[in-house]
This record gives structure tokens, sequence and C-alpha cells, in this order.
DNA sequence: TTATATTGTGAAACCGCTAGCATAATTTGG
DNA sequence: CCAAATTATGCTAGCGGTTTCACAATATAA
């Protein structure tokens, strides 16, 4: 790794020195005279020295290394939130590590094992959808690790979260797309068991239930695996068209779910938004270049990044343990396109 | 960070063991009898004992992770890129630091000093626009870094490089156009020195000679930070759209040009492929449901990826110096949608 | 029974850096 | 001019593992 990198020792020798004399002197020490130090941070920077990260990680028993575990890193509102994350870090000379789940169980308490092995000073997580048992977490909690949780959090561990707004999410999508005269709205969405699927299922069900509207059970459809084959999405949209009384507006969650189930219906030549009407989470930059122009529920990816890092810092860099903990919401925004555009009276 | 974890002497004291035997044992070594193995290997299982892996990378000079240089992770071709390294980087043990240049010289800089520091055994990157100068690189290489290039590479340091065949790409763009009826065929790419871009310009001037046009210089545009910024690719598609002889086609470079130029496009009323065709490089699973339909060259993001970690893993792994280098070329594909429908005659 | 081979265990050095403390060198005060 | 105080430097232990080598214990052969 270091390649035949000059060590402290190779300082020490050549200047006729202690090693600890080197350290300290390159460590700014007052111990240290004037003369000595600027002998020796010269010829380090001569001979371009640099720290061994590793030795001094083992020295003082932190890292300065943080780790991220993400469905995945195509989904462009994840992605965005490392890119928060990576900011603030950078900032504070931390390294991040991502790593990712594909939605799936096991690999997230692999990836979750995997980062503990490799001594972080604190994780960064969004659930999978698969995620339904918490030990892997709470286990490593409970000895001490630093957890802050974004996006998709859980109850059972008790520590910082950063989520988006979801029960607004998913309130004011319903509700635009009632106010924009559909009534049979059909709500396609990853399963109930992670949170975000909880709140946004919620805000709908609550903007339906001020409308004195009630939708069959059928409207609800859970992809198991939030959309990650589109063969999911595909059954329940074959479903939700094959009903009796056809929805004529879908309202979708999350980003995959939201472009495929466009493309879907694109492919059926169903027309948007005159047959189906359609708005989405998404925080694509394409929603505008979309066929139609897609109605979507933003979320603030890097804020929520930025956020949890500040977070995670707080908790790593706090003296005493922590016991105050927080969750912040933070607003989502809707905007709103042709493929909700107002319902044509026939 | 390892919070109060188990170590070595922990299990040596408890057990009345020395730590050489513990780690022996651990280690399966031949030295040790089945039975104190045993004993050993169950407790330090019933008391989930985990190796620090600081103290083991200190001891053998290895720290099992490397570190990806990439422009950004938004861009999608990029992630499918780094899901590829990491499929196989995950199979052989390593770890996978992620860093972004956001086209940033400085930043490229500051992220492959700090990798290095961080004493990665091994670099995967694709320079940004602005790296022109390969020093930080060489300085690294010469040191003994396994370096391998992927998609923007230089021939400035020899090693391995994995990359899309970028001059067949660009022609058969071009040559799509042609056969689709248009002649006035503009450009729109990245700065000239990222091999990419000078690759794909060849291509794109063989296929318009053989078809035995010329077209004016003014057709060909650079975005210096390929395409970061919006008004970059605005500034250039203005440029174009008020030249005396306007193009009736344009073939673009680079996810986020090419969907820049079709937001552009559609914000500006032009009918594609009417007023001006479209082709563009892009890895998005979108290009089917975009306005229109857009035709693309796709590169195996993926399979890069893979690629370029197997050849990280044949340098870091070879016990004798490499010496043999190999550029691998992956072949792109075109898809042809109605964004290059054929030319209709007026 | 004694010498020799075999096997299991432990002491200690080491990876590179840090930091407390001892010691040497220098300055200051009486 | 010597003792005390100050300042500069070096010794050493330790972070948590790994590994070489010495040694003790046991088995085997003569």
């Amino acid at each position: 790794m270091n390649f035949n990198a000059i060590t402290i020792r190779d300082i020490a020798k050549e200047l006729n020195l202690s090693v600890s004399t080197v350290s300290k002197a390159l460590r700014d020490s007052y111990e240290i005279s004037e003369k000595t130090k600027k002998l020796v941070v010269e010829y380090a920077e001569r001979n371009n020295y640099r720290p061994n990260p590793i030795a001094q990680s083992l020295k003082h028993g932190h890292s300065k290394s943080i780790g991220i575990v993400i469905p995945t890193i195509e989904n462009q509102f994840f992605s965005q939130v490392i890119n928060g994350i990576e900011s603030v870090a950078y900032n504070s000379g931390f390294n991040v590590i991502i790593t990712q789940t594909h939605e799936s169980y096991d690999l997230e308490v692999k990836n979750v094992s995997h980062l503990a092995r490799r001594s972080i000073d604190g994780l960064l997580i969004s659930l999978s959808t698969e995620t339904k048992d918490l030990e892997h977490l709470k286990k490593l909690h409970k000895q001490g690790l630093p957890i802050v949780f974004f996006d998709r959090v859980s109850d059972e561990i008790e520590t910082h979260k950063v989520i988006a707004d979801n029960f607004k999410g998913g309130y004011d999508a319903t509700k635009h797309l009632l106010e924009s005269g559909y009534t049979r709205i059909a709500h396609i969405t990853s399963p109930p068991n992670i949170s975000t699927s909880k709140e946004r299922l919620a805000g709908y069900n609550q903007a339906l239930a001020e409308a004195g509207l009630q939708v069959p059970e059928e409207y609800i459809k859970h992809c198991l695996h939030g959309g990650r084959d589109a063969s999911e999405i595909e059954n329940v949209l074959t479903e939700l068209l094959s009903l009796e009384k056809k929805p004529d507006a879908i309202f979708t969650t999350s980003d995959r779910i939201t472009t495929t189930t466009l493309f879907l219906l694109n492919k059926l030549k169903i027309k948007i938004p005159n047959d189906i009407a359609l708005i989405g989470y998404t925080n694509t930059t394409f929603a505008d270049v979309l066929n139609p122009p897609l109605s979507s529920v933003y979320q603030p990816g890097f804020e929520m990044g930025q956020k949890a890092m500040e977070m995670l810092l707080n908790i790593i860099l706090s003296k005493r343990p922590v016991i105050k903990f927080e969750t912040l919401v933070l607003p989502t925004r809707l905007f709103a396109r042709s493929s909700t555009a107002c319902k044509r009276l026939v």
C-alpha cells in the first residue's frame, strides 16, 4: 500500500534524531526547539513524508472514516444524498465508504458487518425494503457505534434521524390529483414495513378521507422490492388495469417505481393523463423532458445528506455520550406538470 | 471506533493462553493442537471477536481497500461502472472508497492524495474534464501504486486501461444520422483534452468524410466542464441555432450534455427530429420514455467496472511487477429511436 | 533408561506513530 | 561557581495483531 513510503524512522535516522523527537516536531509540539522543528519539517516536506494513517488509526483508535449503507447508488435521490454527505464529510476530514444493499436484507447485514470490521467511526444508513429485523444494527449501536438514519428509518433504535416529510408528500400528491379532478386514485408503493411507505400511504389516505372518498383496497399496491425488477411493477399495474373500476390516476413512490410505471403505461399506449394521470416521487432532473412531463414530489436529497452527516459528526465528536436525539423532517416539493393536467370532463 | 471490542489479548487472558497461541489458533495454524484451536475458536465466536483490520493492515502493509475517482456519481453511466467495480471487489474482499471530482482538476488532485494517504492498495480512475497535467498520478504510479484507468484515460501513464469503443460509437451515431437523411450534423462534446471526446470526434469526422461531407468548424462545440452547468450547453446551443446554416441534427456526448440538450430543445419548442434530430451518449434507463424517445449510444458501464477492477486485482495480487499492460476496448450499442427518425423530405 | 524426534506453547520483535516520563543539556539565580 | 530551574531530546510502552524462534512437554527409538 504505502509503497516504499518514507517513515518517521527514516527521518530520524537521516537527521540523527529520535523517532519521538521527529514525531513531536512534526506535530509542532512545544517540547521541541524551533530549530529542530524547522529542520524536521523541511526534511519531511522535501521528501514528501506522509504519516501512515493506518498507524495513526491504530494508535488513537479512530479511523476518520464513516460508512454509508444505501439501497442503490443508481437512484438519483440517493446519489444526491451521497453528494450531501460527502460535502460535509470532506470538510471535516472524514472519508466515506459507500455500500449498496440492492434492497436485500442479507446484503445489508453483510455490508454493515463489513463496515464495522473496517473500523468506521460512524454509520449512515437507509434501510433496505426487505429489512424487518434490526438486530444487526442494534448490536453495533449498543456497542457504541454512532448511527444516524436517513430517509428509511426505524424507531426501534434511538438515535438521530433525518427524513423528508413523507406524510405531507403523500398528502400533497393525492390532493393535487383530487384538485385536478381525479377520484379513482391508485397508489403503487414500496413494502409497508419501511417507514417512508407507511407515512406516504397515511398522507394519501388522509387526503382521500378529507375529500370524503374511499378507494377500494385493491387500489393500493406494494412492490416487495421497491420495483427492483420491472416485472414487479408490471404485475401490479396489470392488476390495476384489469380492475372492474379502473383507476383514473396513479400515485407512485420512489424513482424506480415512478419511471418504470411511466415506461409501462407508455408501452401499453395508455394516454397520460387522459386515460390515467400519473404523479410520482422522483429526483431525476429529467422530469421535464419525459413523455409526458411528469408531475412529481421532489425530496431534498442533498440537504438530507448534509444534515445526516452533521448529526453523525455531532455524535462522533461529542465528548460525552449523546442521549438526546432528534428527528429532523425536511419539506418536499410538488411539481405539477402535464401528467396530471386537469381531467377533461367527457 | 471499535467500541470496547474484544481483542486477542482478552481471549488469551481469559483462556490462560498466550497472545500468539490465540492468534495462531484463530488463523488455524498447524502449530496449534486441535483441542486448543477448538477452545479458542469457540470462545471467539461466542464473544463475537473480530480481528481489528487496522491492526492487520498495519502489520502486513495492505489495506484491502481500493480508491475510485470519478467525475460524478449522479451520472448513470458512472454509477453503473461503480456497480461493476463493486461486484468484483466485494467478491475479493476488497473495500471501495468512492470520491468525486465534479469535473474539477483541483478536486481530483486532492482526492487522489487523500486516497493515497488512506493507504489504498490500488486506484481506479476516470479523469476529470479539467485534467491536463498528470503529475499527481505519475508520482504515485512511480511509487508503485497500482492504477487502472477507465473510460477517460491518458497515455502518459503506462498501465491497464478499459475504455468503450469511442471511435466506433461516434462513427455509428454519425453514420446513423447520415443514413436517416441528415447532413448538417453538429457535435456537442466535452473538452478536446479528454480521451473520449477525441476518439468520438474522430469517429464523427470519419463518418462524415466517408460520406464525402464536410461540416463547418462551428458545428463542433466543446463544453469546458462537460456540461456541468446548463448554461454551458445553453450557450453553445444558441450559437448553433444562430448559425446561418443551421444544423439539422446534433450528436451529443455524455449523459449530462445529452439530456440537457434535449431539455433545452424542448424548451425552445424546437421539434425533434423535424427541426433538428438528436442522438446522444447516455446510459439512462429512461431513454424510451423521454420526449421524444431518444436515440442513443449506450456504453457497457457495468462491464467496464468489472473489467477495470479485475485488471486492478491482477496488478495488486501479482507477485512480480507487472510490465505488460493491456487496453481493453468494449463495444458500445446504438439504439435508434424516434429522435432520429428518417428526415422528412419537404 | 537415555538420547532423539516430534509437537504444542510462549516470548518477543515488529508494523508506524504517539505520548508520558526520564534524562541530558542549557540557562538562570544565589 | 555551584545548585536549581528551565528547556530540549530520547527512551519506552502501547495500539492489536502476526510471525519467528526458542523452549518445554511429550512421544518415539535405541
